[in-house]
DNA sequence: CTGTTAGCGCCTTCAT
DNA sequence: ATGAAGGCGCTAACAG
């Protein structure tokens, strides 16, 4: 109704002119307090807000940042996003989210559309790692975007990340199953081309080698990250003349349905086989058999990610990239937990 | 690096106007399509992209829309956000977040620093009915700037809304307990300022009356939505000297609360003490004793959102209002279903 | 301390 | 079919 009062319209009413108006407002210090305390007072009666947009075309920033993730409804992205949000708050940033819903095309667009909005930064855990990936996100930094992956990553030279290690976490499940007596321990991987899952796969592999167990390789089966595809791939270990006896996967959706499938065969998790997820889903505690599972601090990765964006818009000369490892942190529960099979 | 090329940049290569470059890239039918080709060509060559901060400034249209939310990091409202993203996604819209974290004061926060950020829609799902709260959301409308609540609103005019009938699935549950032989049901409340959980309550009270069973007003606890207080309430509730012996919850995580303290009581769910939840949150399926619960569609409930939105930015000329009201999908499941006990 | 001028990139009259 | 001019609202540079 009542159109947008500008600094003209206070500028008017006071006899000052657009530009004392703006500095007054802005805290410019060359200003007498009077004039100042004036100024506020005629913008408060009048309802003057800013318009952002124009500040931002004058400026080159919109005070906006980009995240792009595969999907919002999951609880480690949103949980991220949270985190993320929440440290970019205070310093007046806020958050465009896009989903690519793991179609590199998607993931693409998304990037055009966040350019084109102007965003300040983009923060990104990418579903992709085509050539075509690379050098769309190669062509951002060099319009001095800030760029920061978090989770998933792509090497791209200047780029940041925050990320766990999940070389690490995998390790250190799988080395736990074989000290709780698995001897023969299948792997749900995921896409490789993908940096998590290749690393998972990489720490499950050494935890074997190093404990002297043999790789077998039908014991490696690549699924999506969903329950149904975590039961049909333990059939599938069924199928084996050599079954095995225990399962780290890289994700806690396929453990669960691998739990199910087990519990539908009648085989008592842990004591005949045990499990370790990935991720932390809150469902794994919430399991009538907890399922152990490493955790990936999600509101910490997106507090970090929001951090690392800052520092870089700062300053900007600083040309330097910033690599934050997390430590990943190891929830041993029920499903793993052959000694003292506790249920929460 | 390379500064962001103009329409300028253009014309000045093809010596043309910018008017004319402009014209040609939006489509404009009055130019020859020669020149329309020479400008699209040059345009690509030189990677142009449209700077949407100053058509934003030009025409007074953002193509942002705000989404407030208590808090994003949980299944219902992140899958309404992705439901409200995809739809608005193909009319070039894009989606800024914001999180009250349950805050009014953070909520009014929200909504001026979505009003700075120029958006052309408000869609929100509010924590608060507080005065300041309806005048600010009044003042938003008054700007001509639509205003769509989801889930949980506030009954302003000219808001539009879309729900689900929270009564109608309060009512549905607490008739399906008592039809499976529930005799003292109790209910977990949320905070009854807020119309969805008013809802509930009014549900539960009817299909008690409708069954001639008395209302017992100790057996009516407002807990947040937090495991932990479903505990808590159940504690409370095994004070009582006439114990309970279903529960209707308006929320799923204090009825998963519940149901673990029964089993720690060692009480038989269904059987000694049948439980329904509400919002349909995944544990409720993966449970091992899978929950039942109300279903409140979320992906559609933001996908209408979205719709209304939408709809009336296109027709300003109609002041009209939508409210939407979604019909509940009860899941009945094994907490509350005696005869056949069905575990997932 | 304050005013004037100019420009961010785009679109939209009004001319021609 | 095209060009010139002005303005969206704000701030920065350059005067005074």
């Amino acid at each position: 109704m009542t159109k947008k009062t500008t600094i003209y319209d206070i500028a008017k009413k006071l006899n000052l002119s657009a530009a004392t108006v703006s500095r007054a407002l802005n805290g410019n210090t060359r200003i007498s307090e009077e004039t100042r305390a004036k100024v506020l007072k005629v913008a408060d009666s009048l309802n003057y807000e800013q318009n952002k947009l124009a500040r931002a075309l004058q400026s080159g920033k919109s005070y906006s940042v980009g995240v792009i993730v595969p999907r919002i409804d999951n609880n480690f992205l949103s949980s991220v996003i949270r985190g993320i949000e929440e440290e970019l708050q205070d310093s007046g940033y806020h958050v465009i989210i896009c989903q690519t819903h793991e179609s590199p095309e998607r993931e693409i667009e998304n990037i055009n559309t966040l350019l084109n909005a102007q965003v300040d930064g983009l923060l990104l855990s990418t579903c992709n790692v085509s050539d075509e990936n690379f050098k769309l996100i190669t062509k951002v930094i060099n319009k001095n975007i800030p760029v920061v992956f978090f989770d998933r990553k792509i090497d791209v030279p200047e780029a940041s990340s925050v990320t766990i290690d999940d070389y690490m976490g995998a390790y250190l499940a799988t080395m736990h199953l074989i000290k709780e007596g698995a001897t023969k321990i299948a792997h749900f991987s995921g896409d490789k081309n993908l940096q998590i899952y290749e690393s998972r796969y990489k720490g499950y592999c050494d935890a074997l080698k190093k404990s002297n167990i043999a790789y077998n390789e039908d014991y490696v089966i690549k699924v999506r990250s969903k329950i149904d595809d975590g039961k049909a791939a333990l059939k599938q270990l069924f199928t084996l003349k050599d079954k095995p006896n225990a399962l780290f996967s890289s994700s806690d959706f396929a453990a669960l349905g691998a739990i199910q499938e087990l519990k539908a065969n009648k085989i008592d998790v842990p004591n005949e086989f045990s499990v370790f997820g990935f991720g932390n889903e809150p469902f794994t505690q919430f399991n009538e058999l907890s399922i152990s599972s490493v955790d990936q601090s999600p509101i910490k990765m997106g507090k970090l990610t929001a951090t690392v964006f800052l520092e870089k818009i700062q300053n900007k000369l600083d040309k330097g990239t910033k690599n934050i490892v997390l430590e990943p942190e190891l929830q041993y529960r029920a499903s793993s937990n052959k000694k003292d099979n506790v249920t929460v």
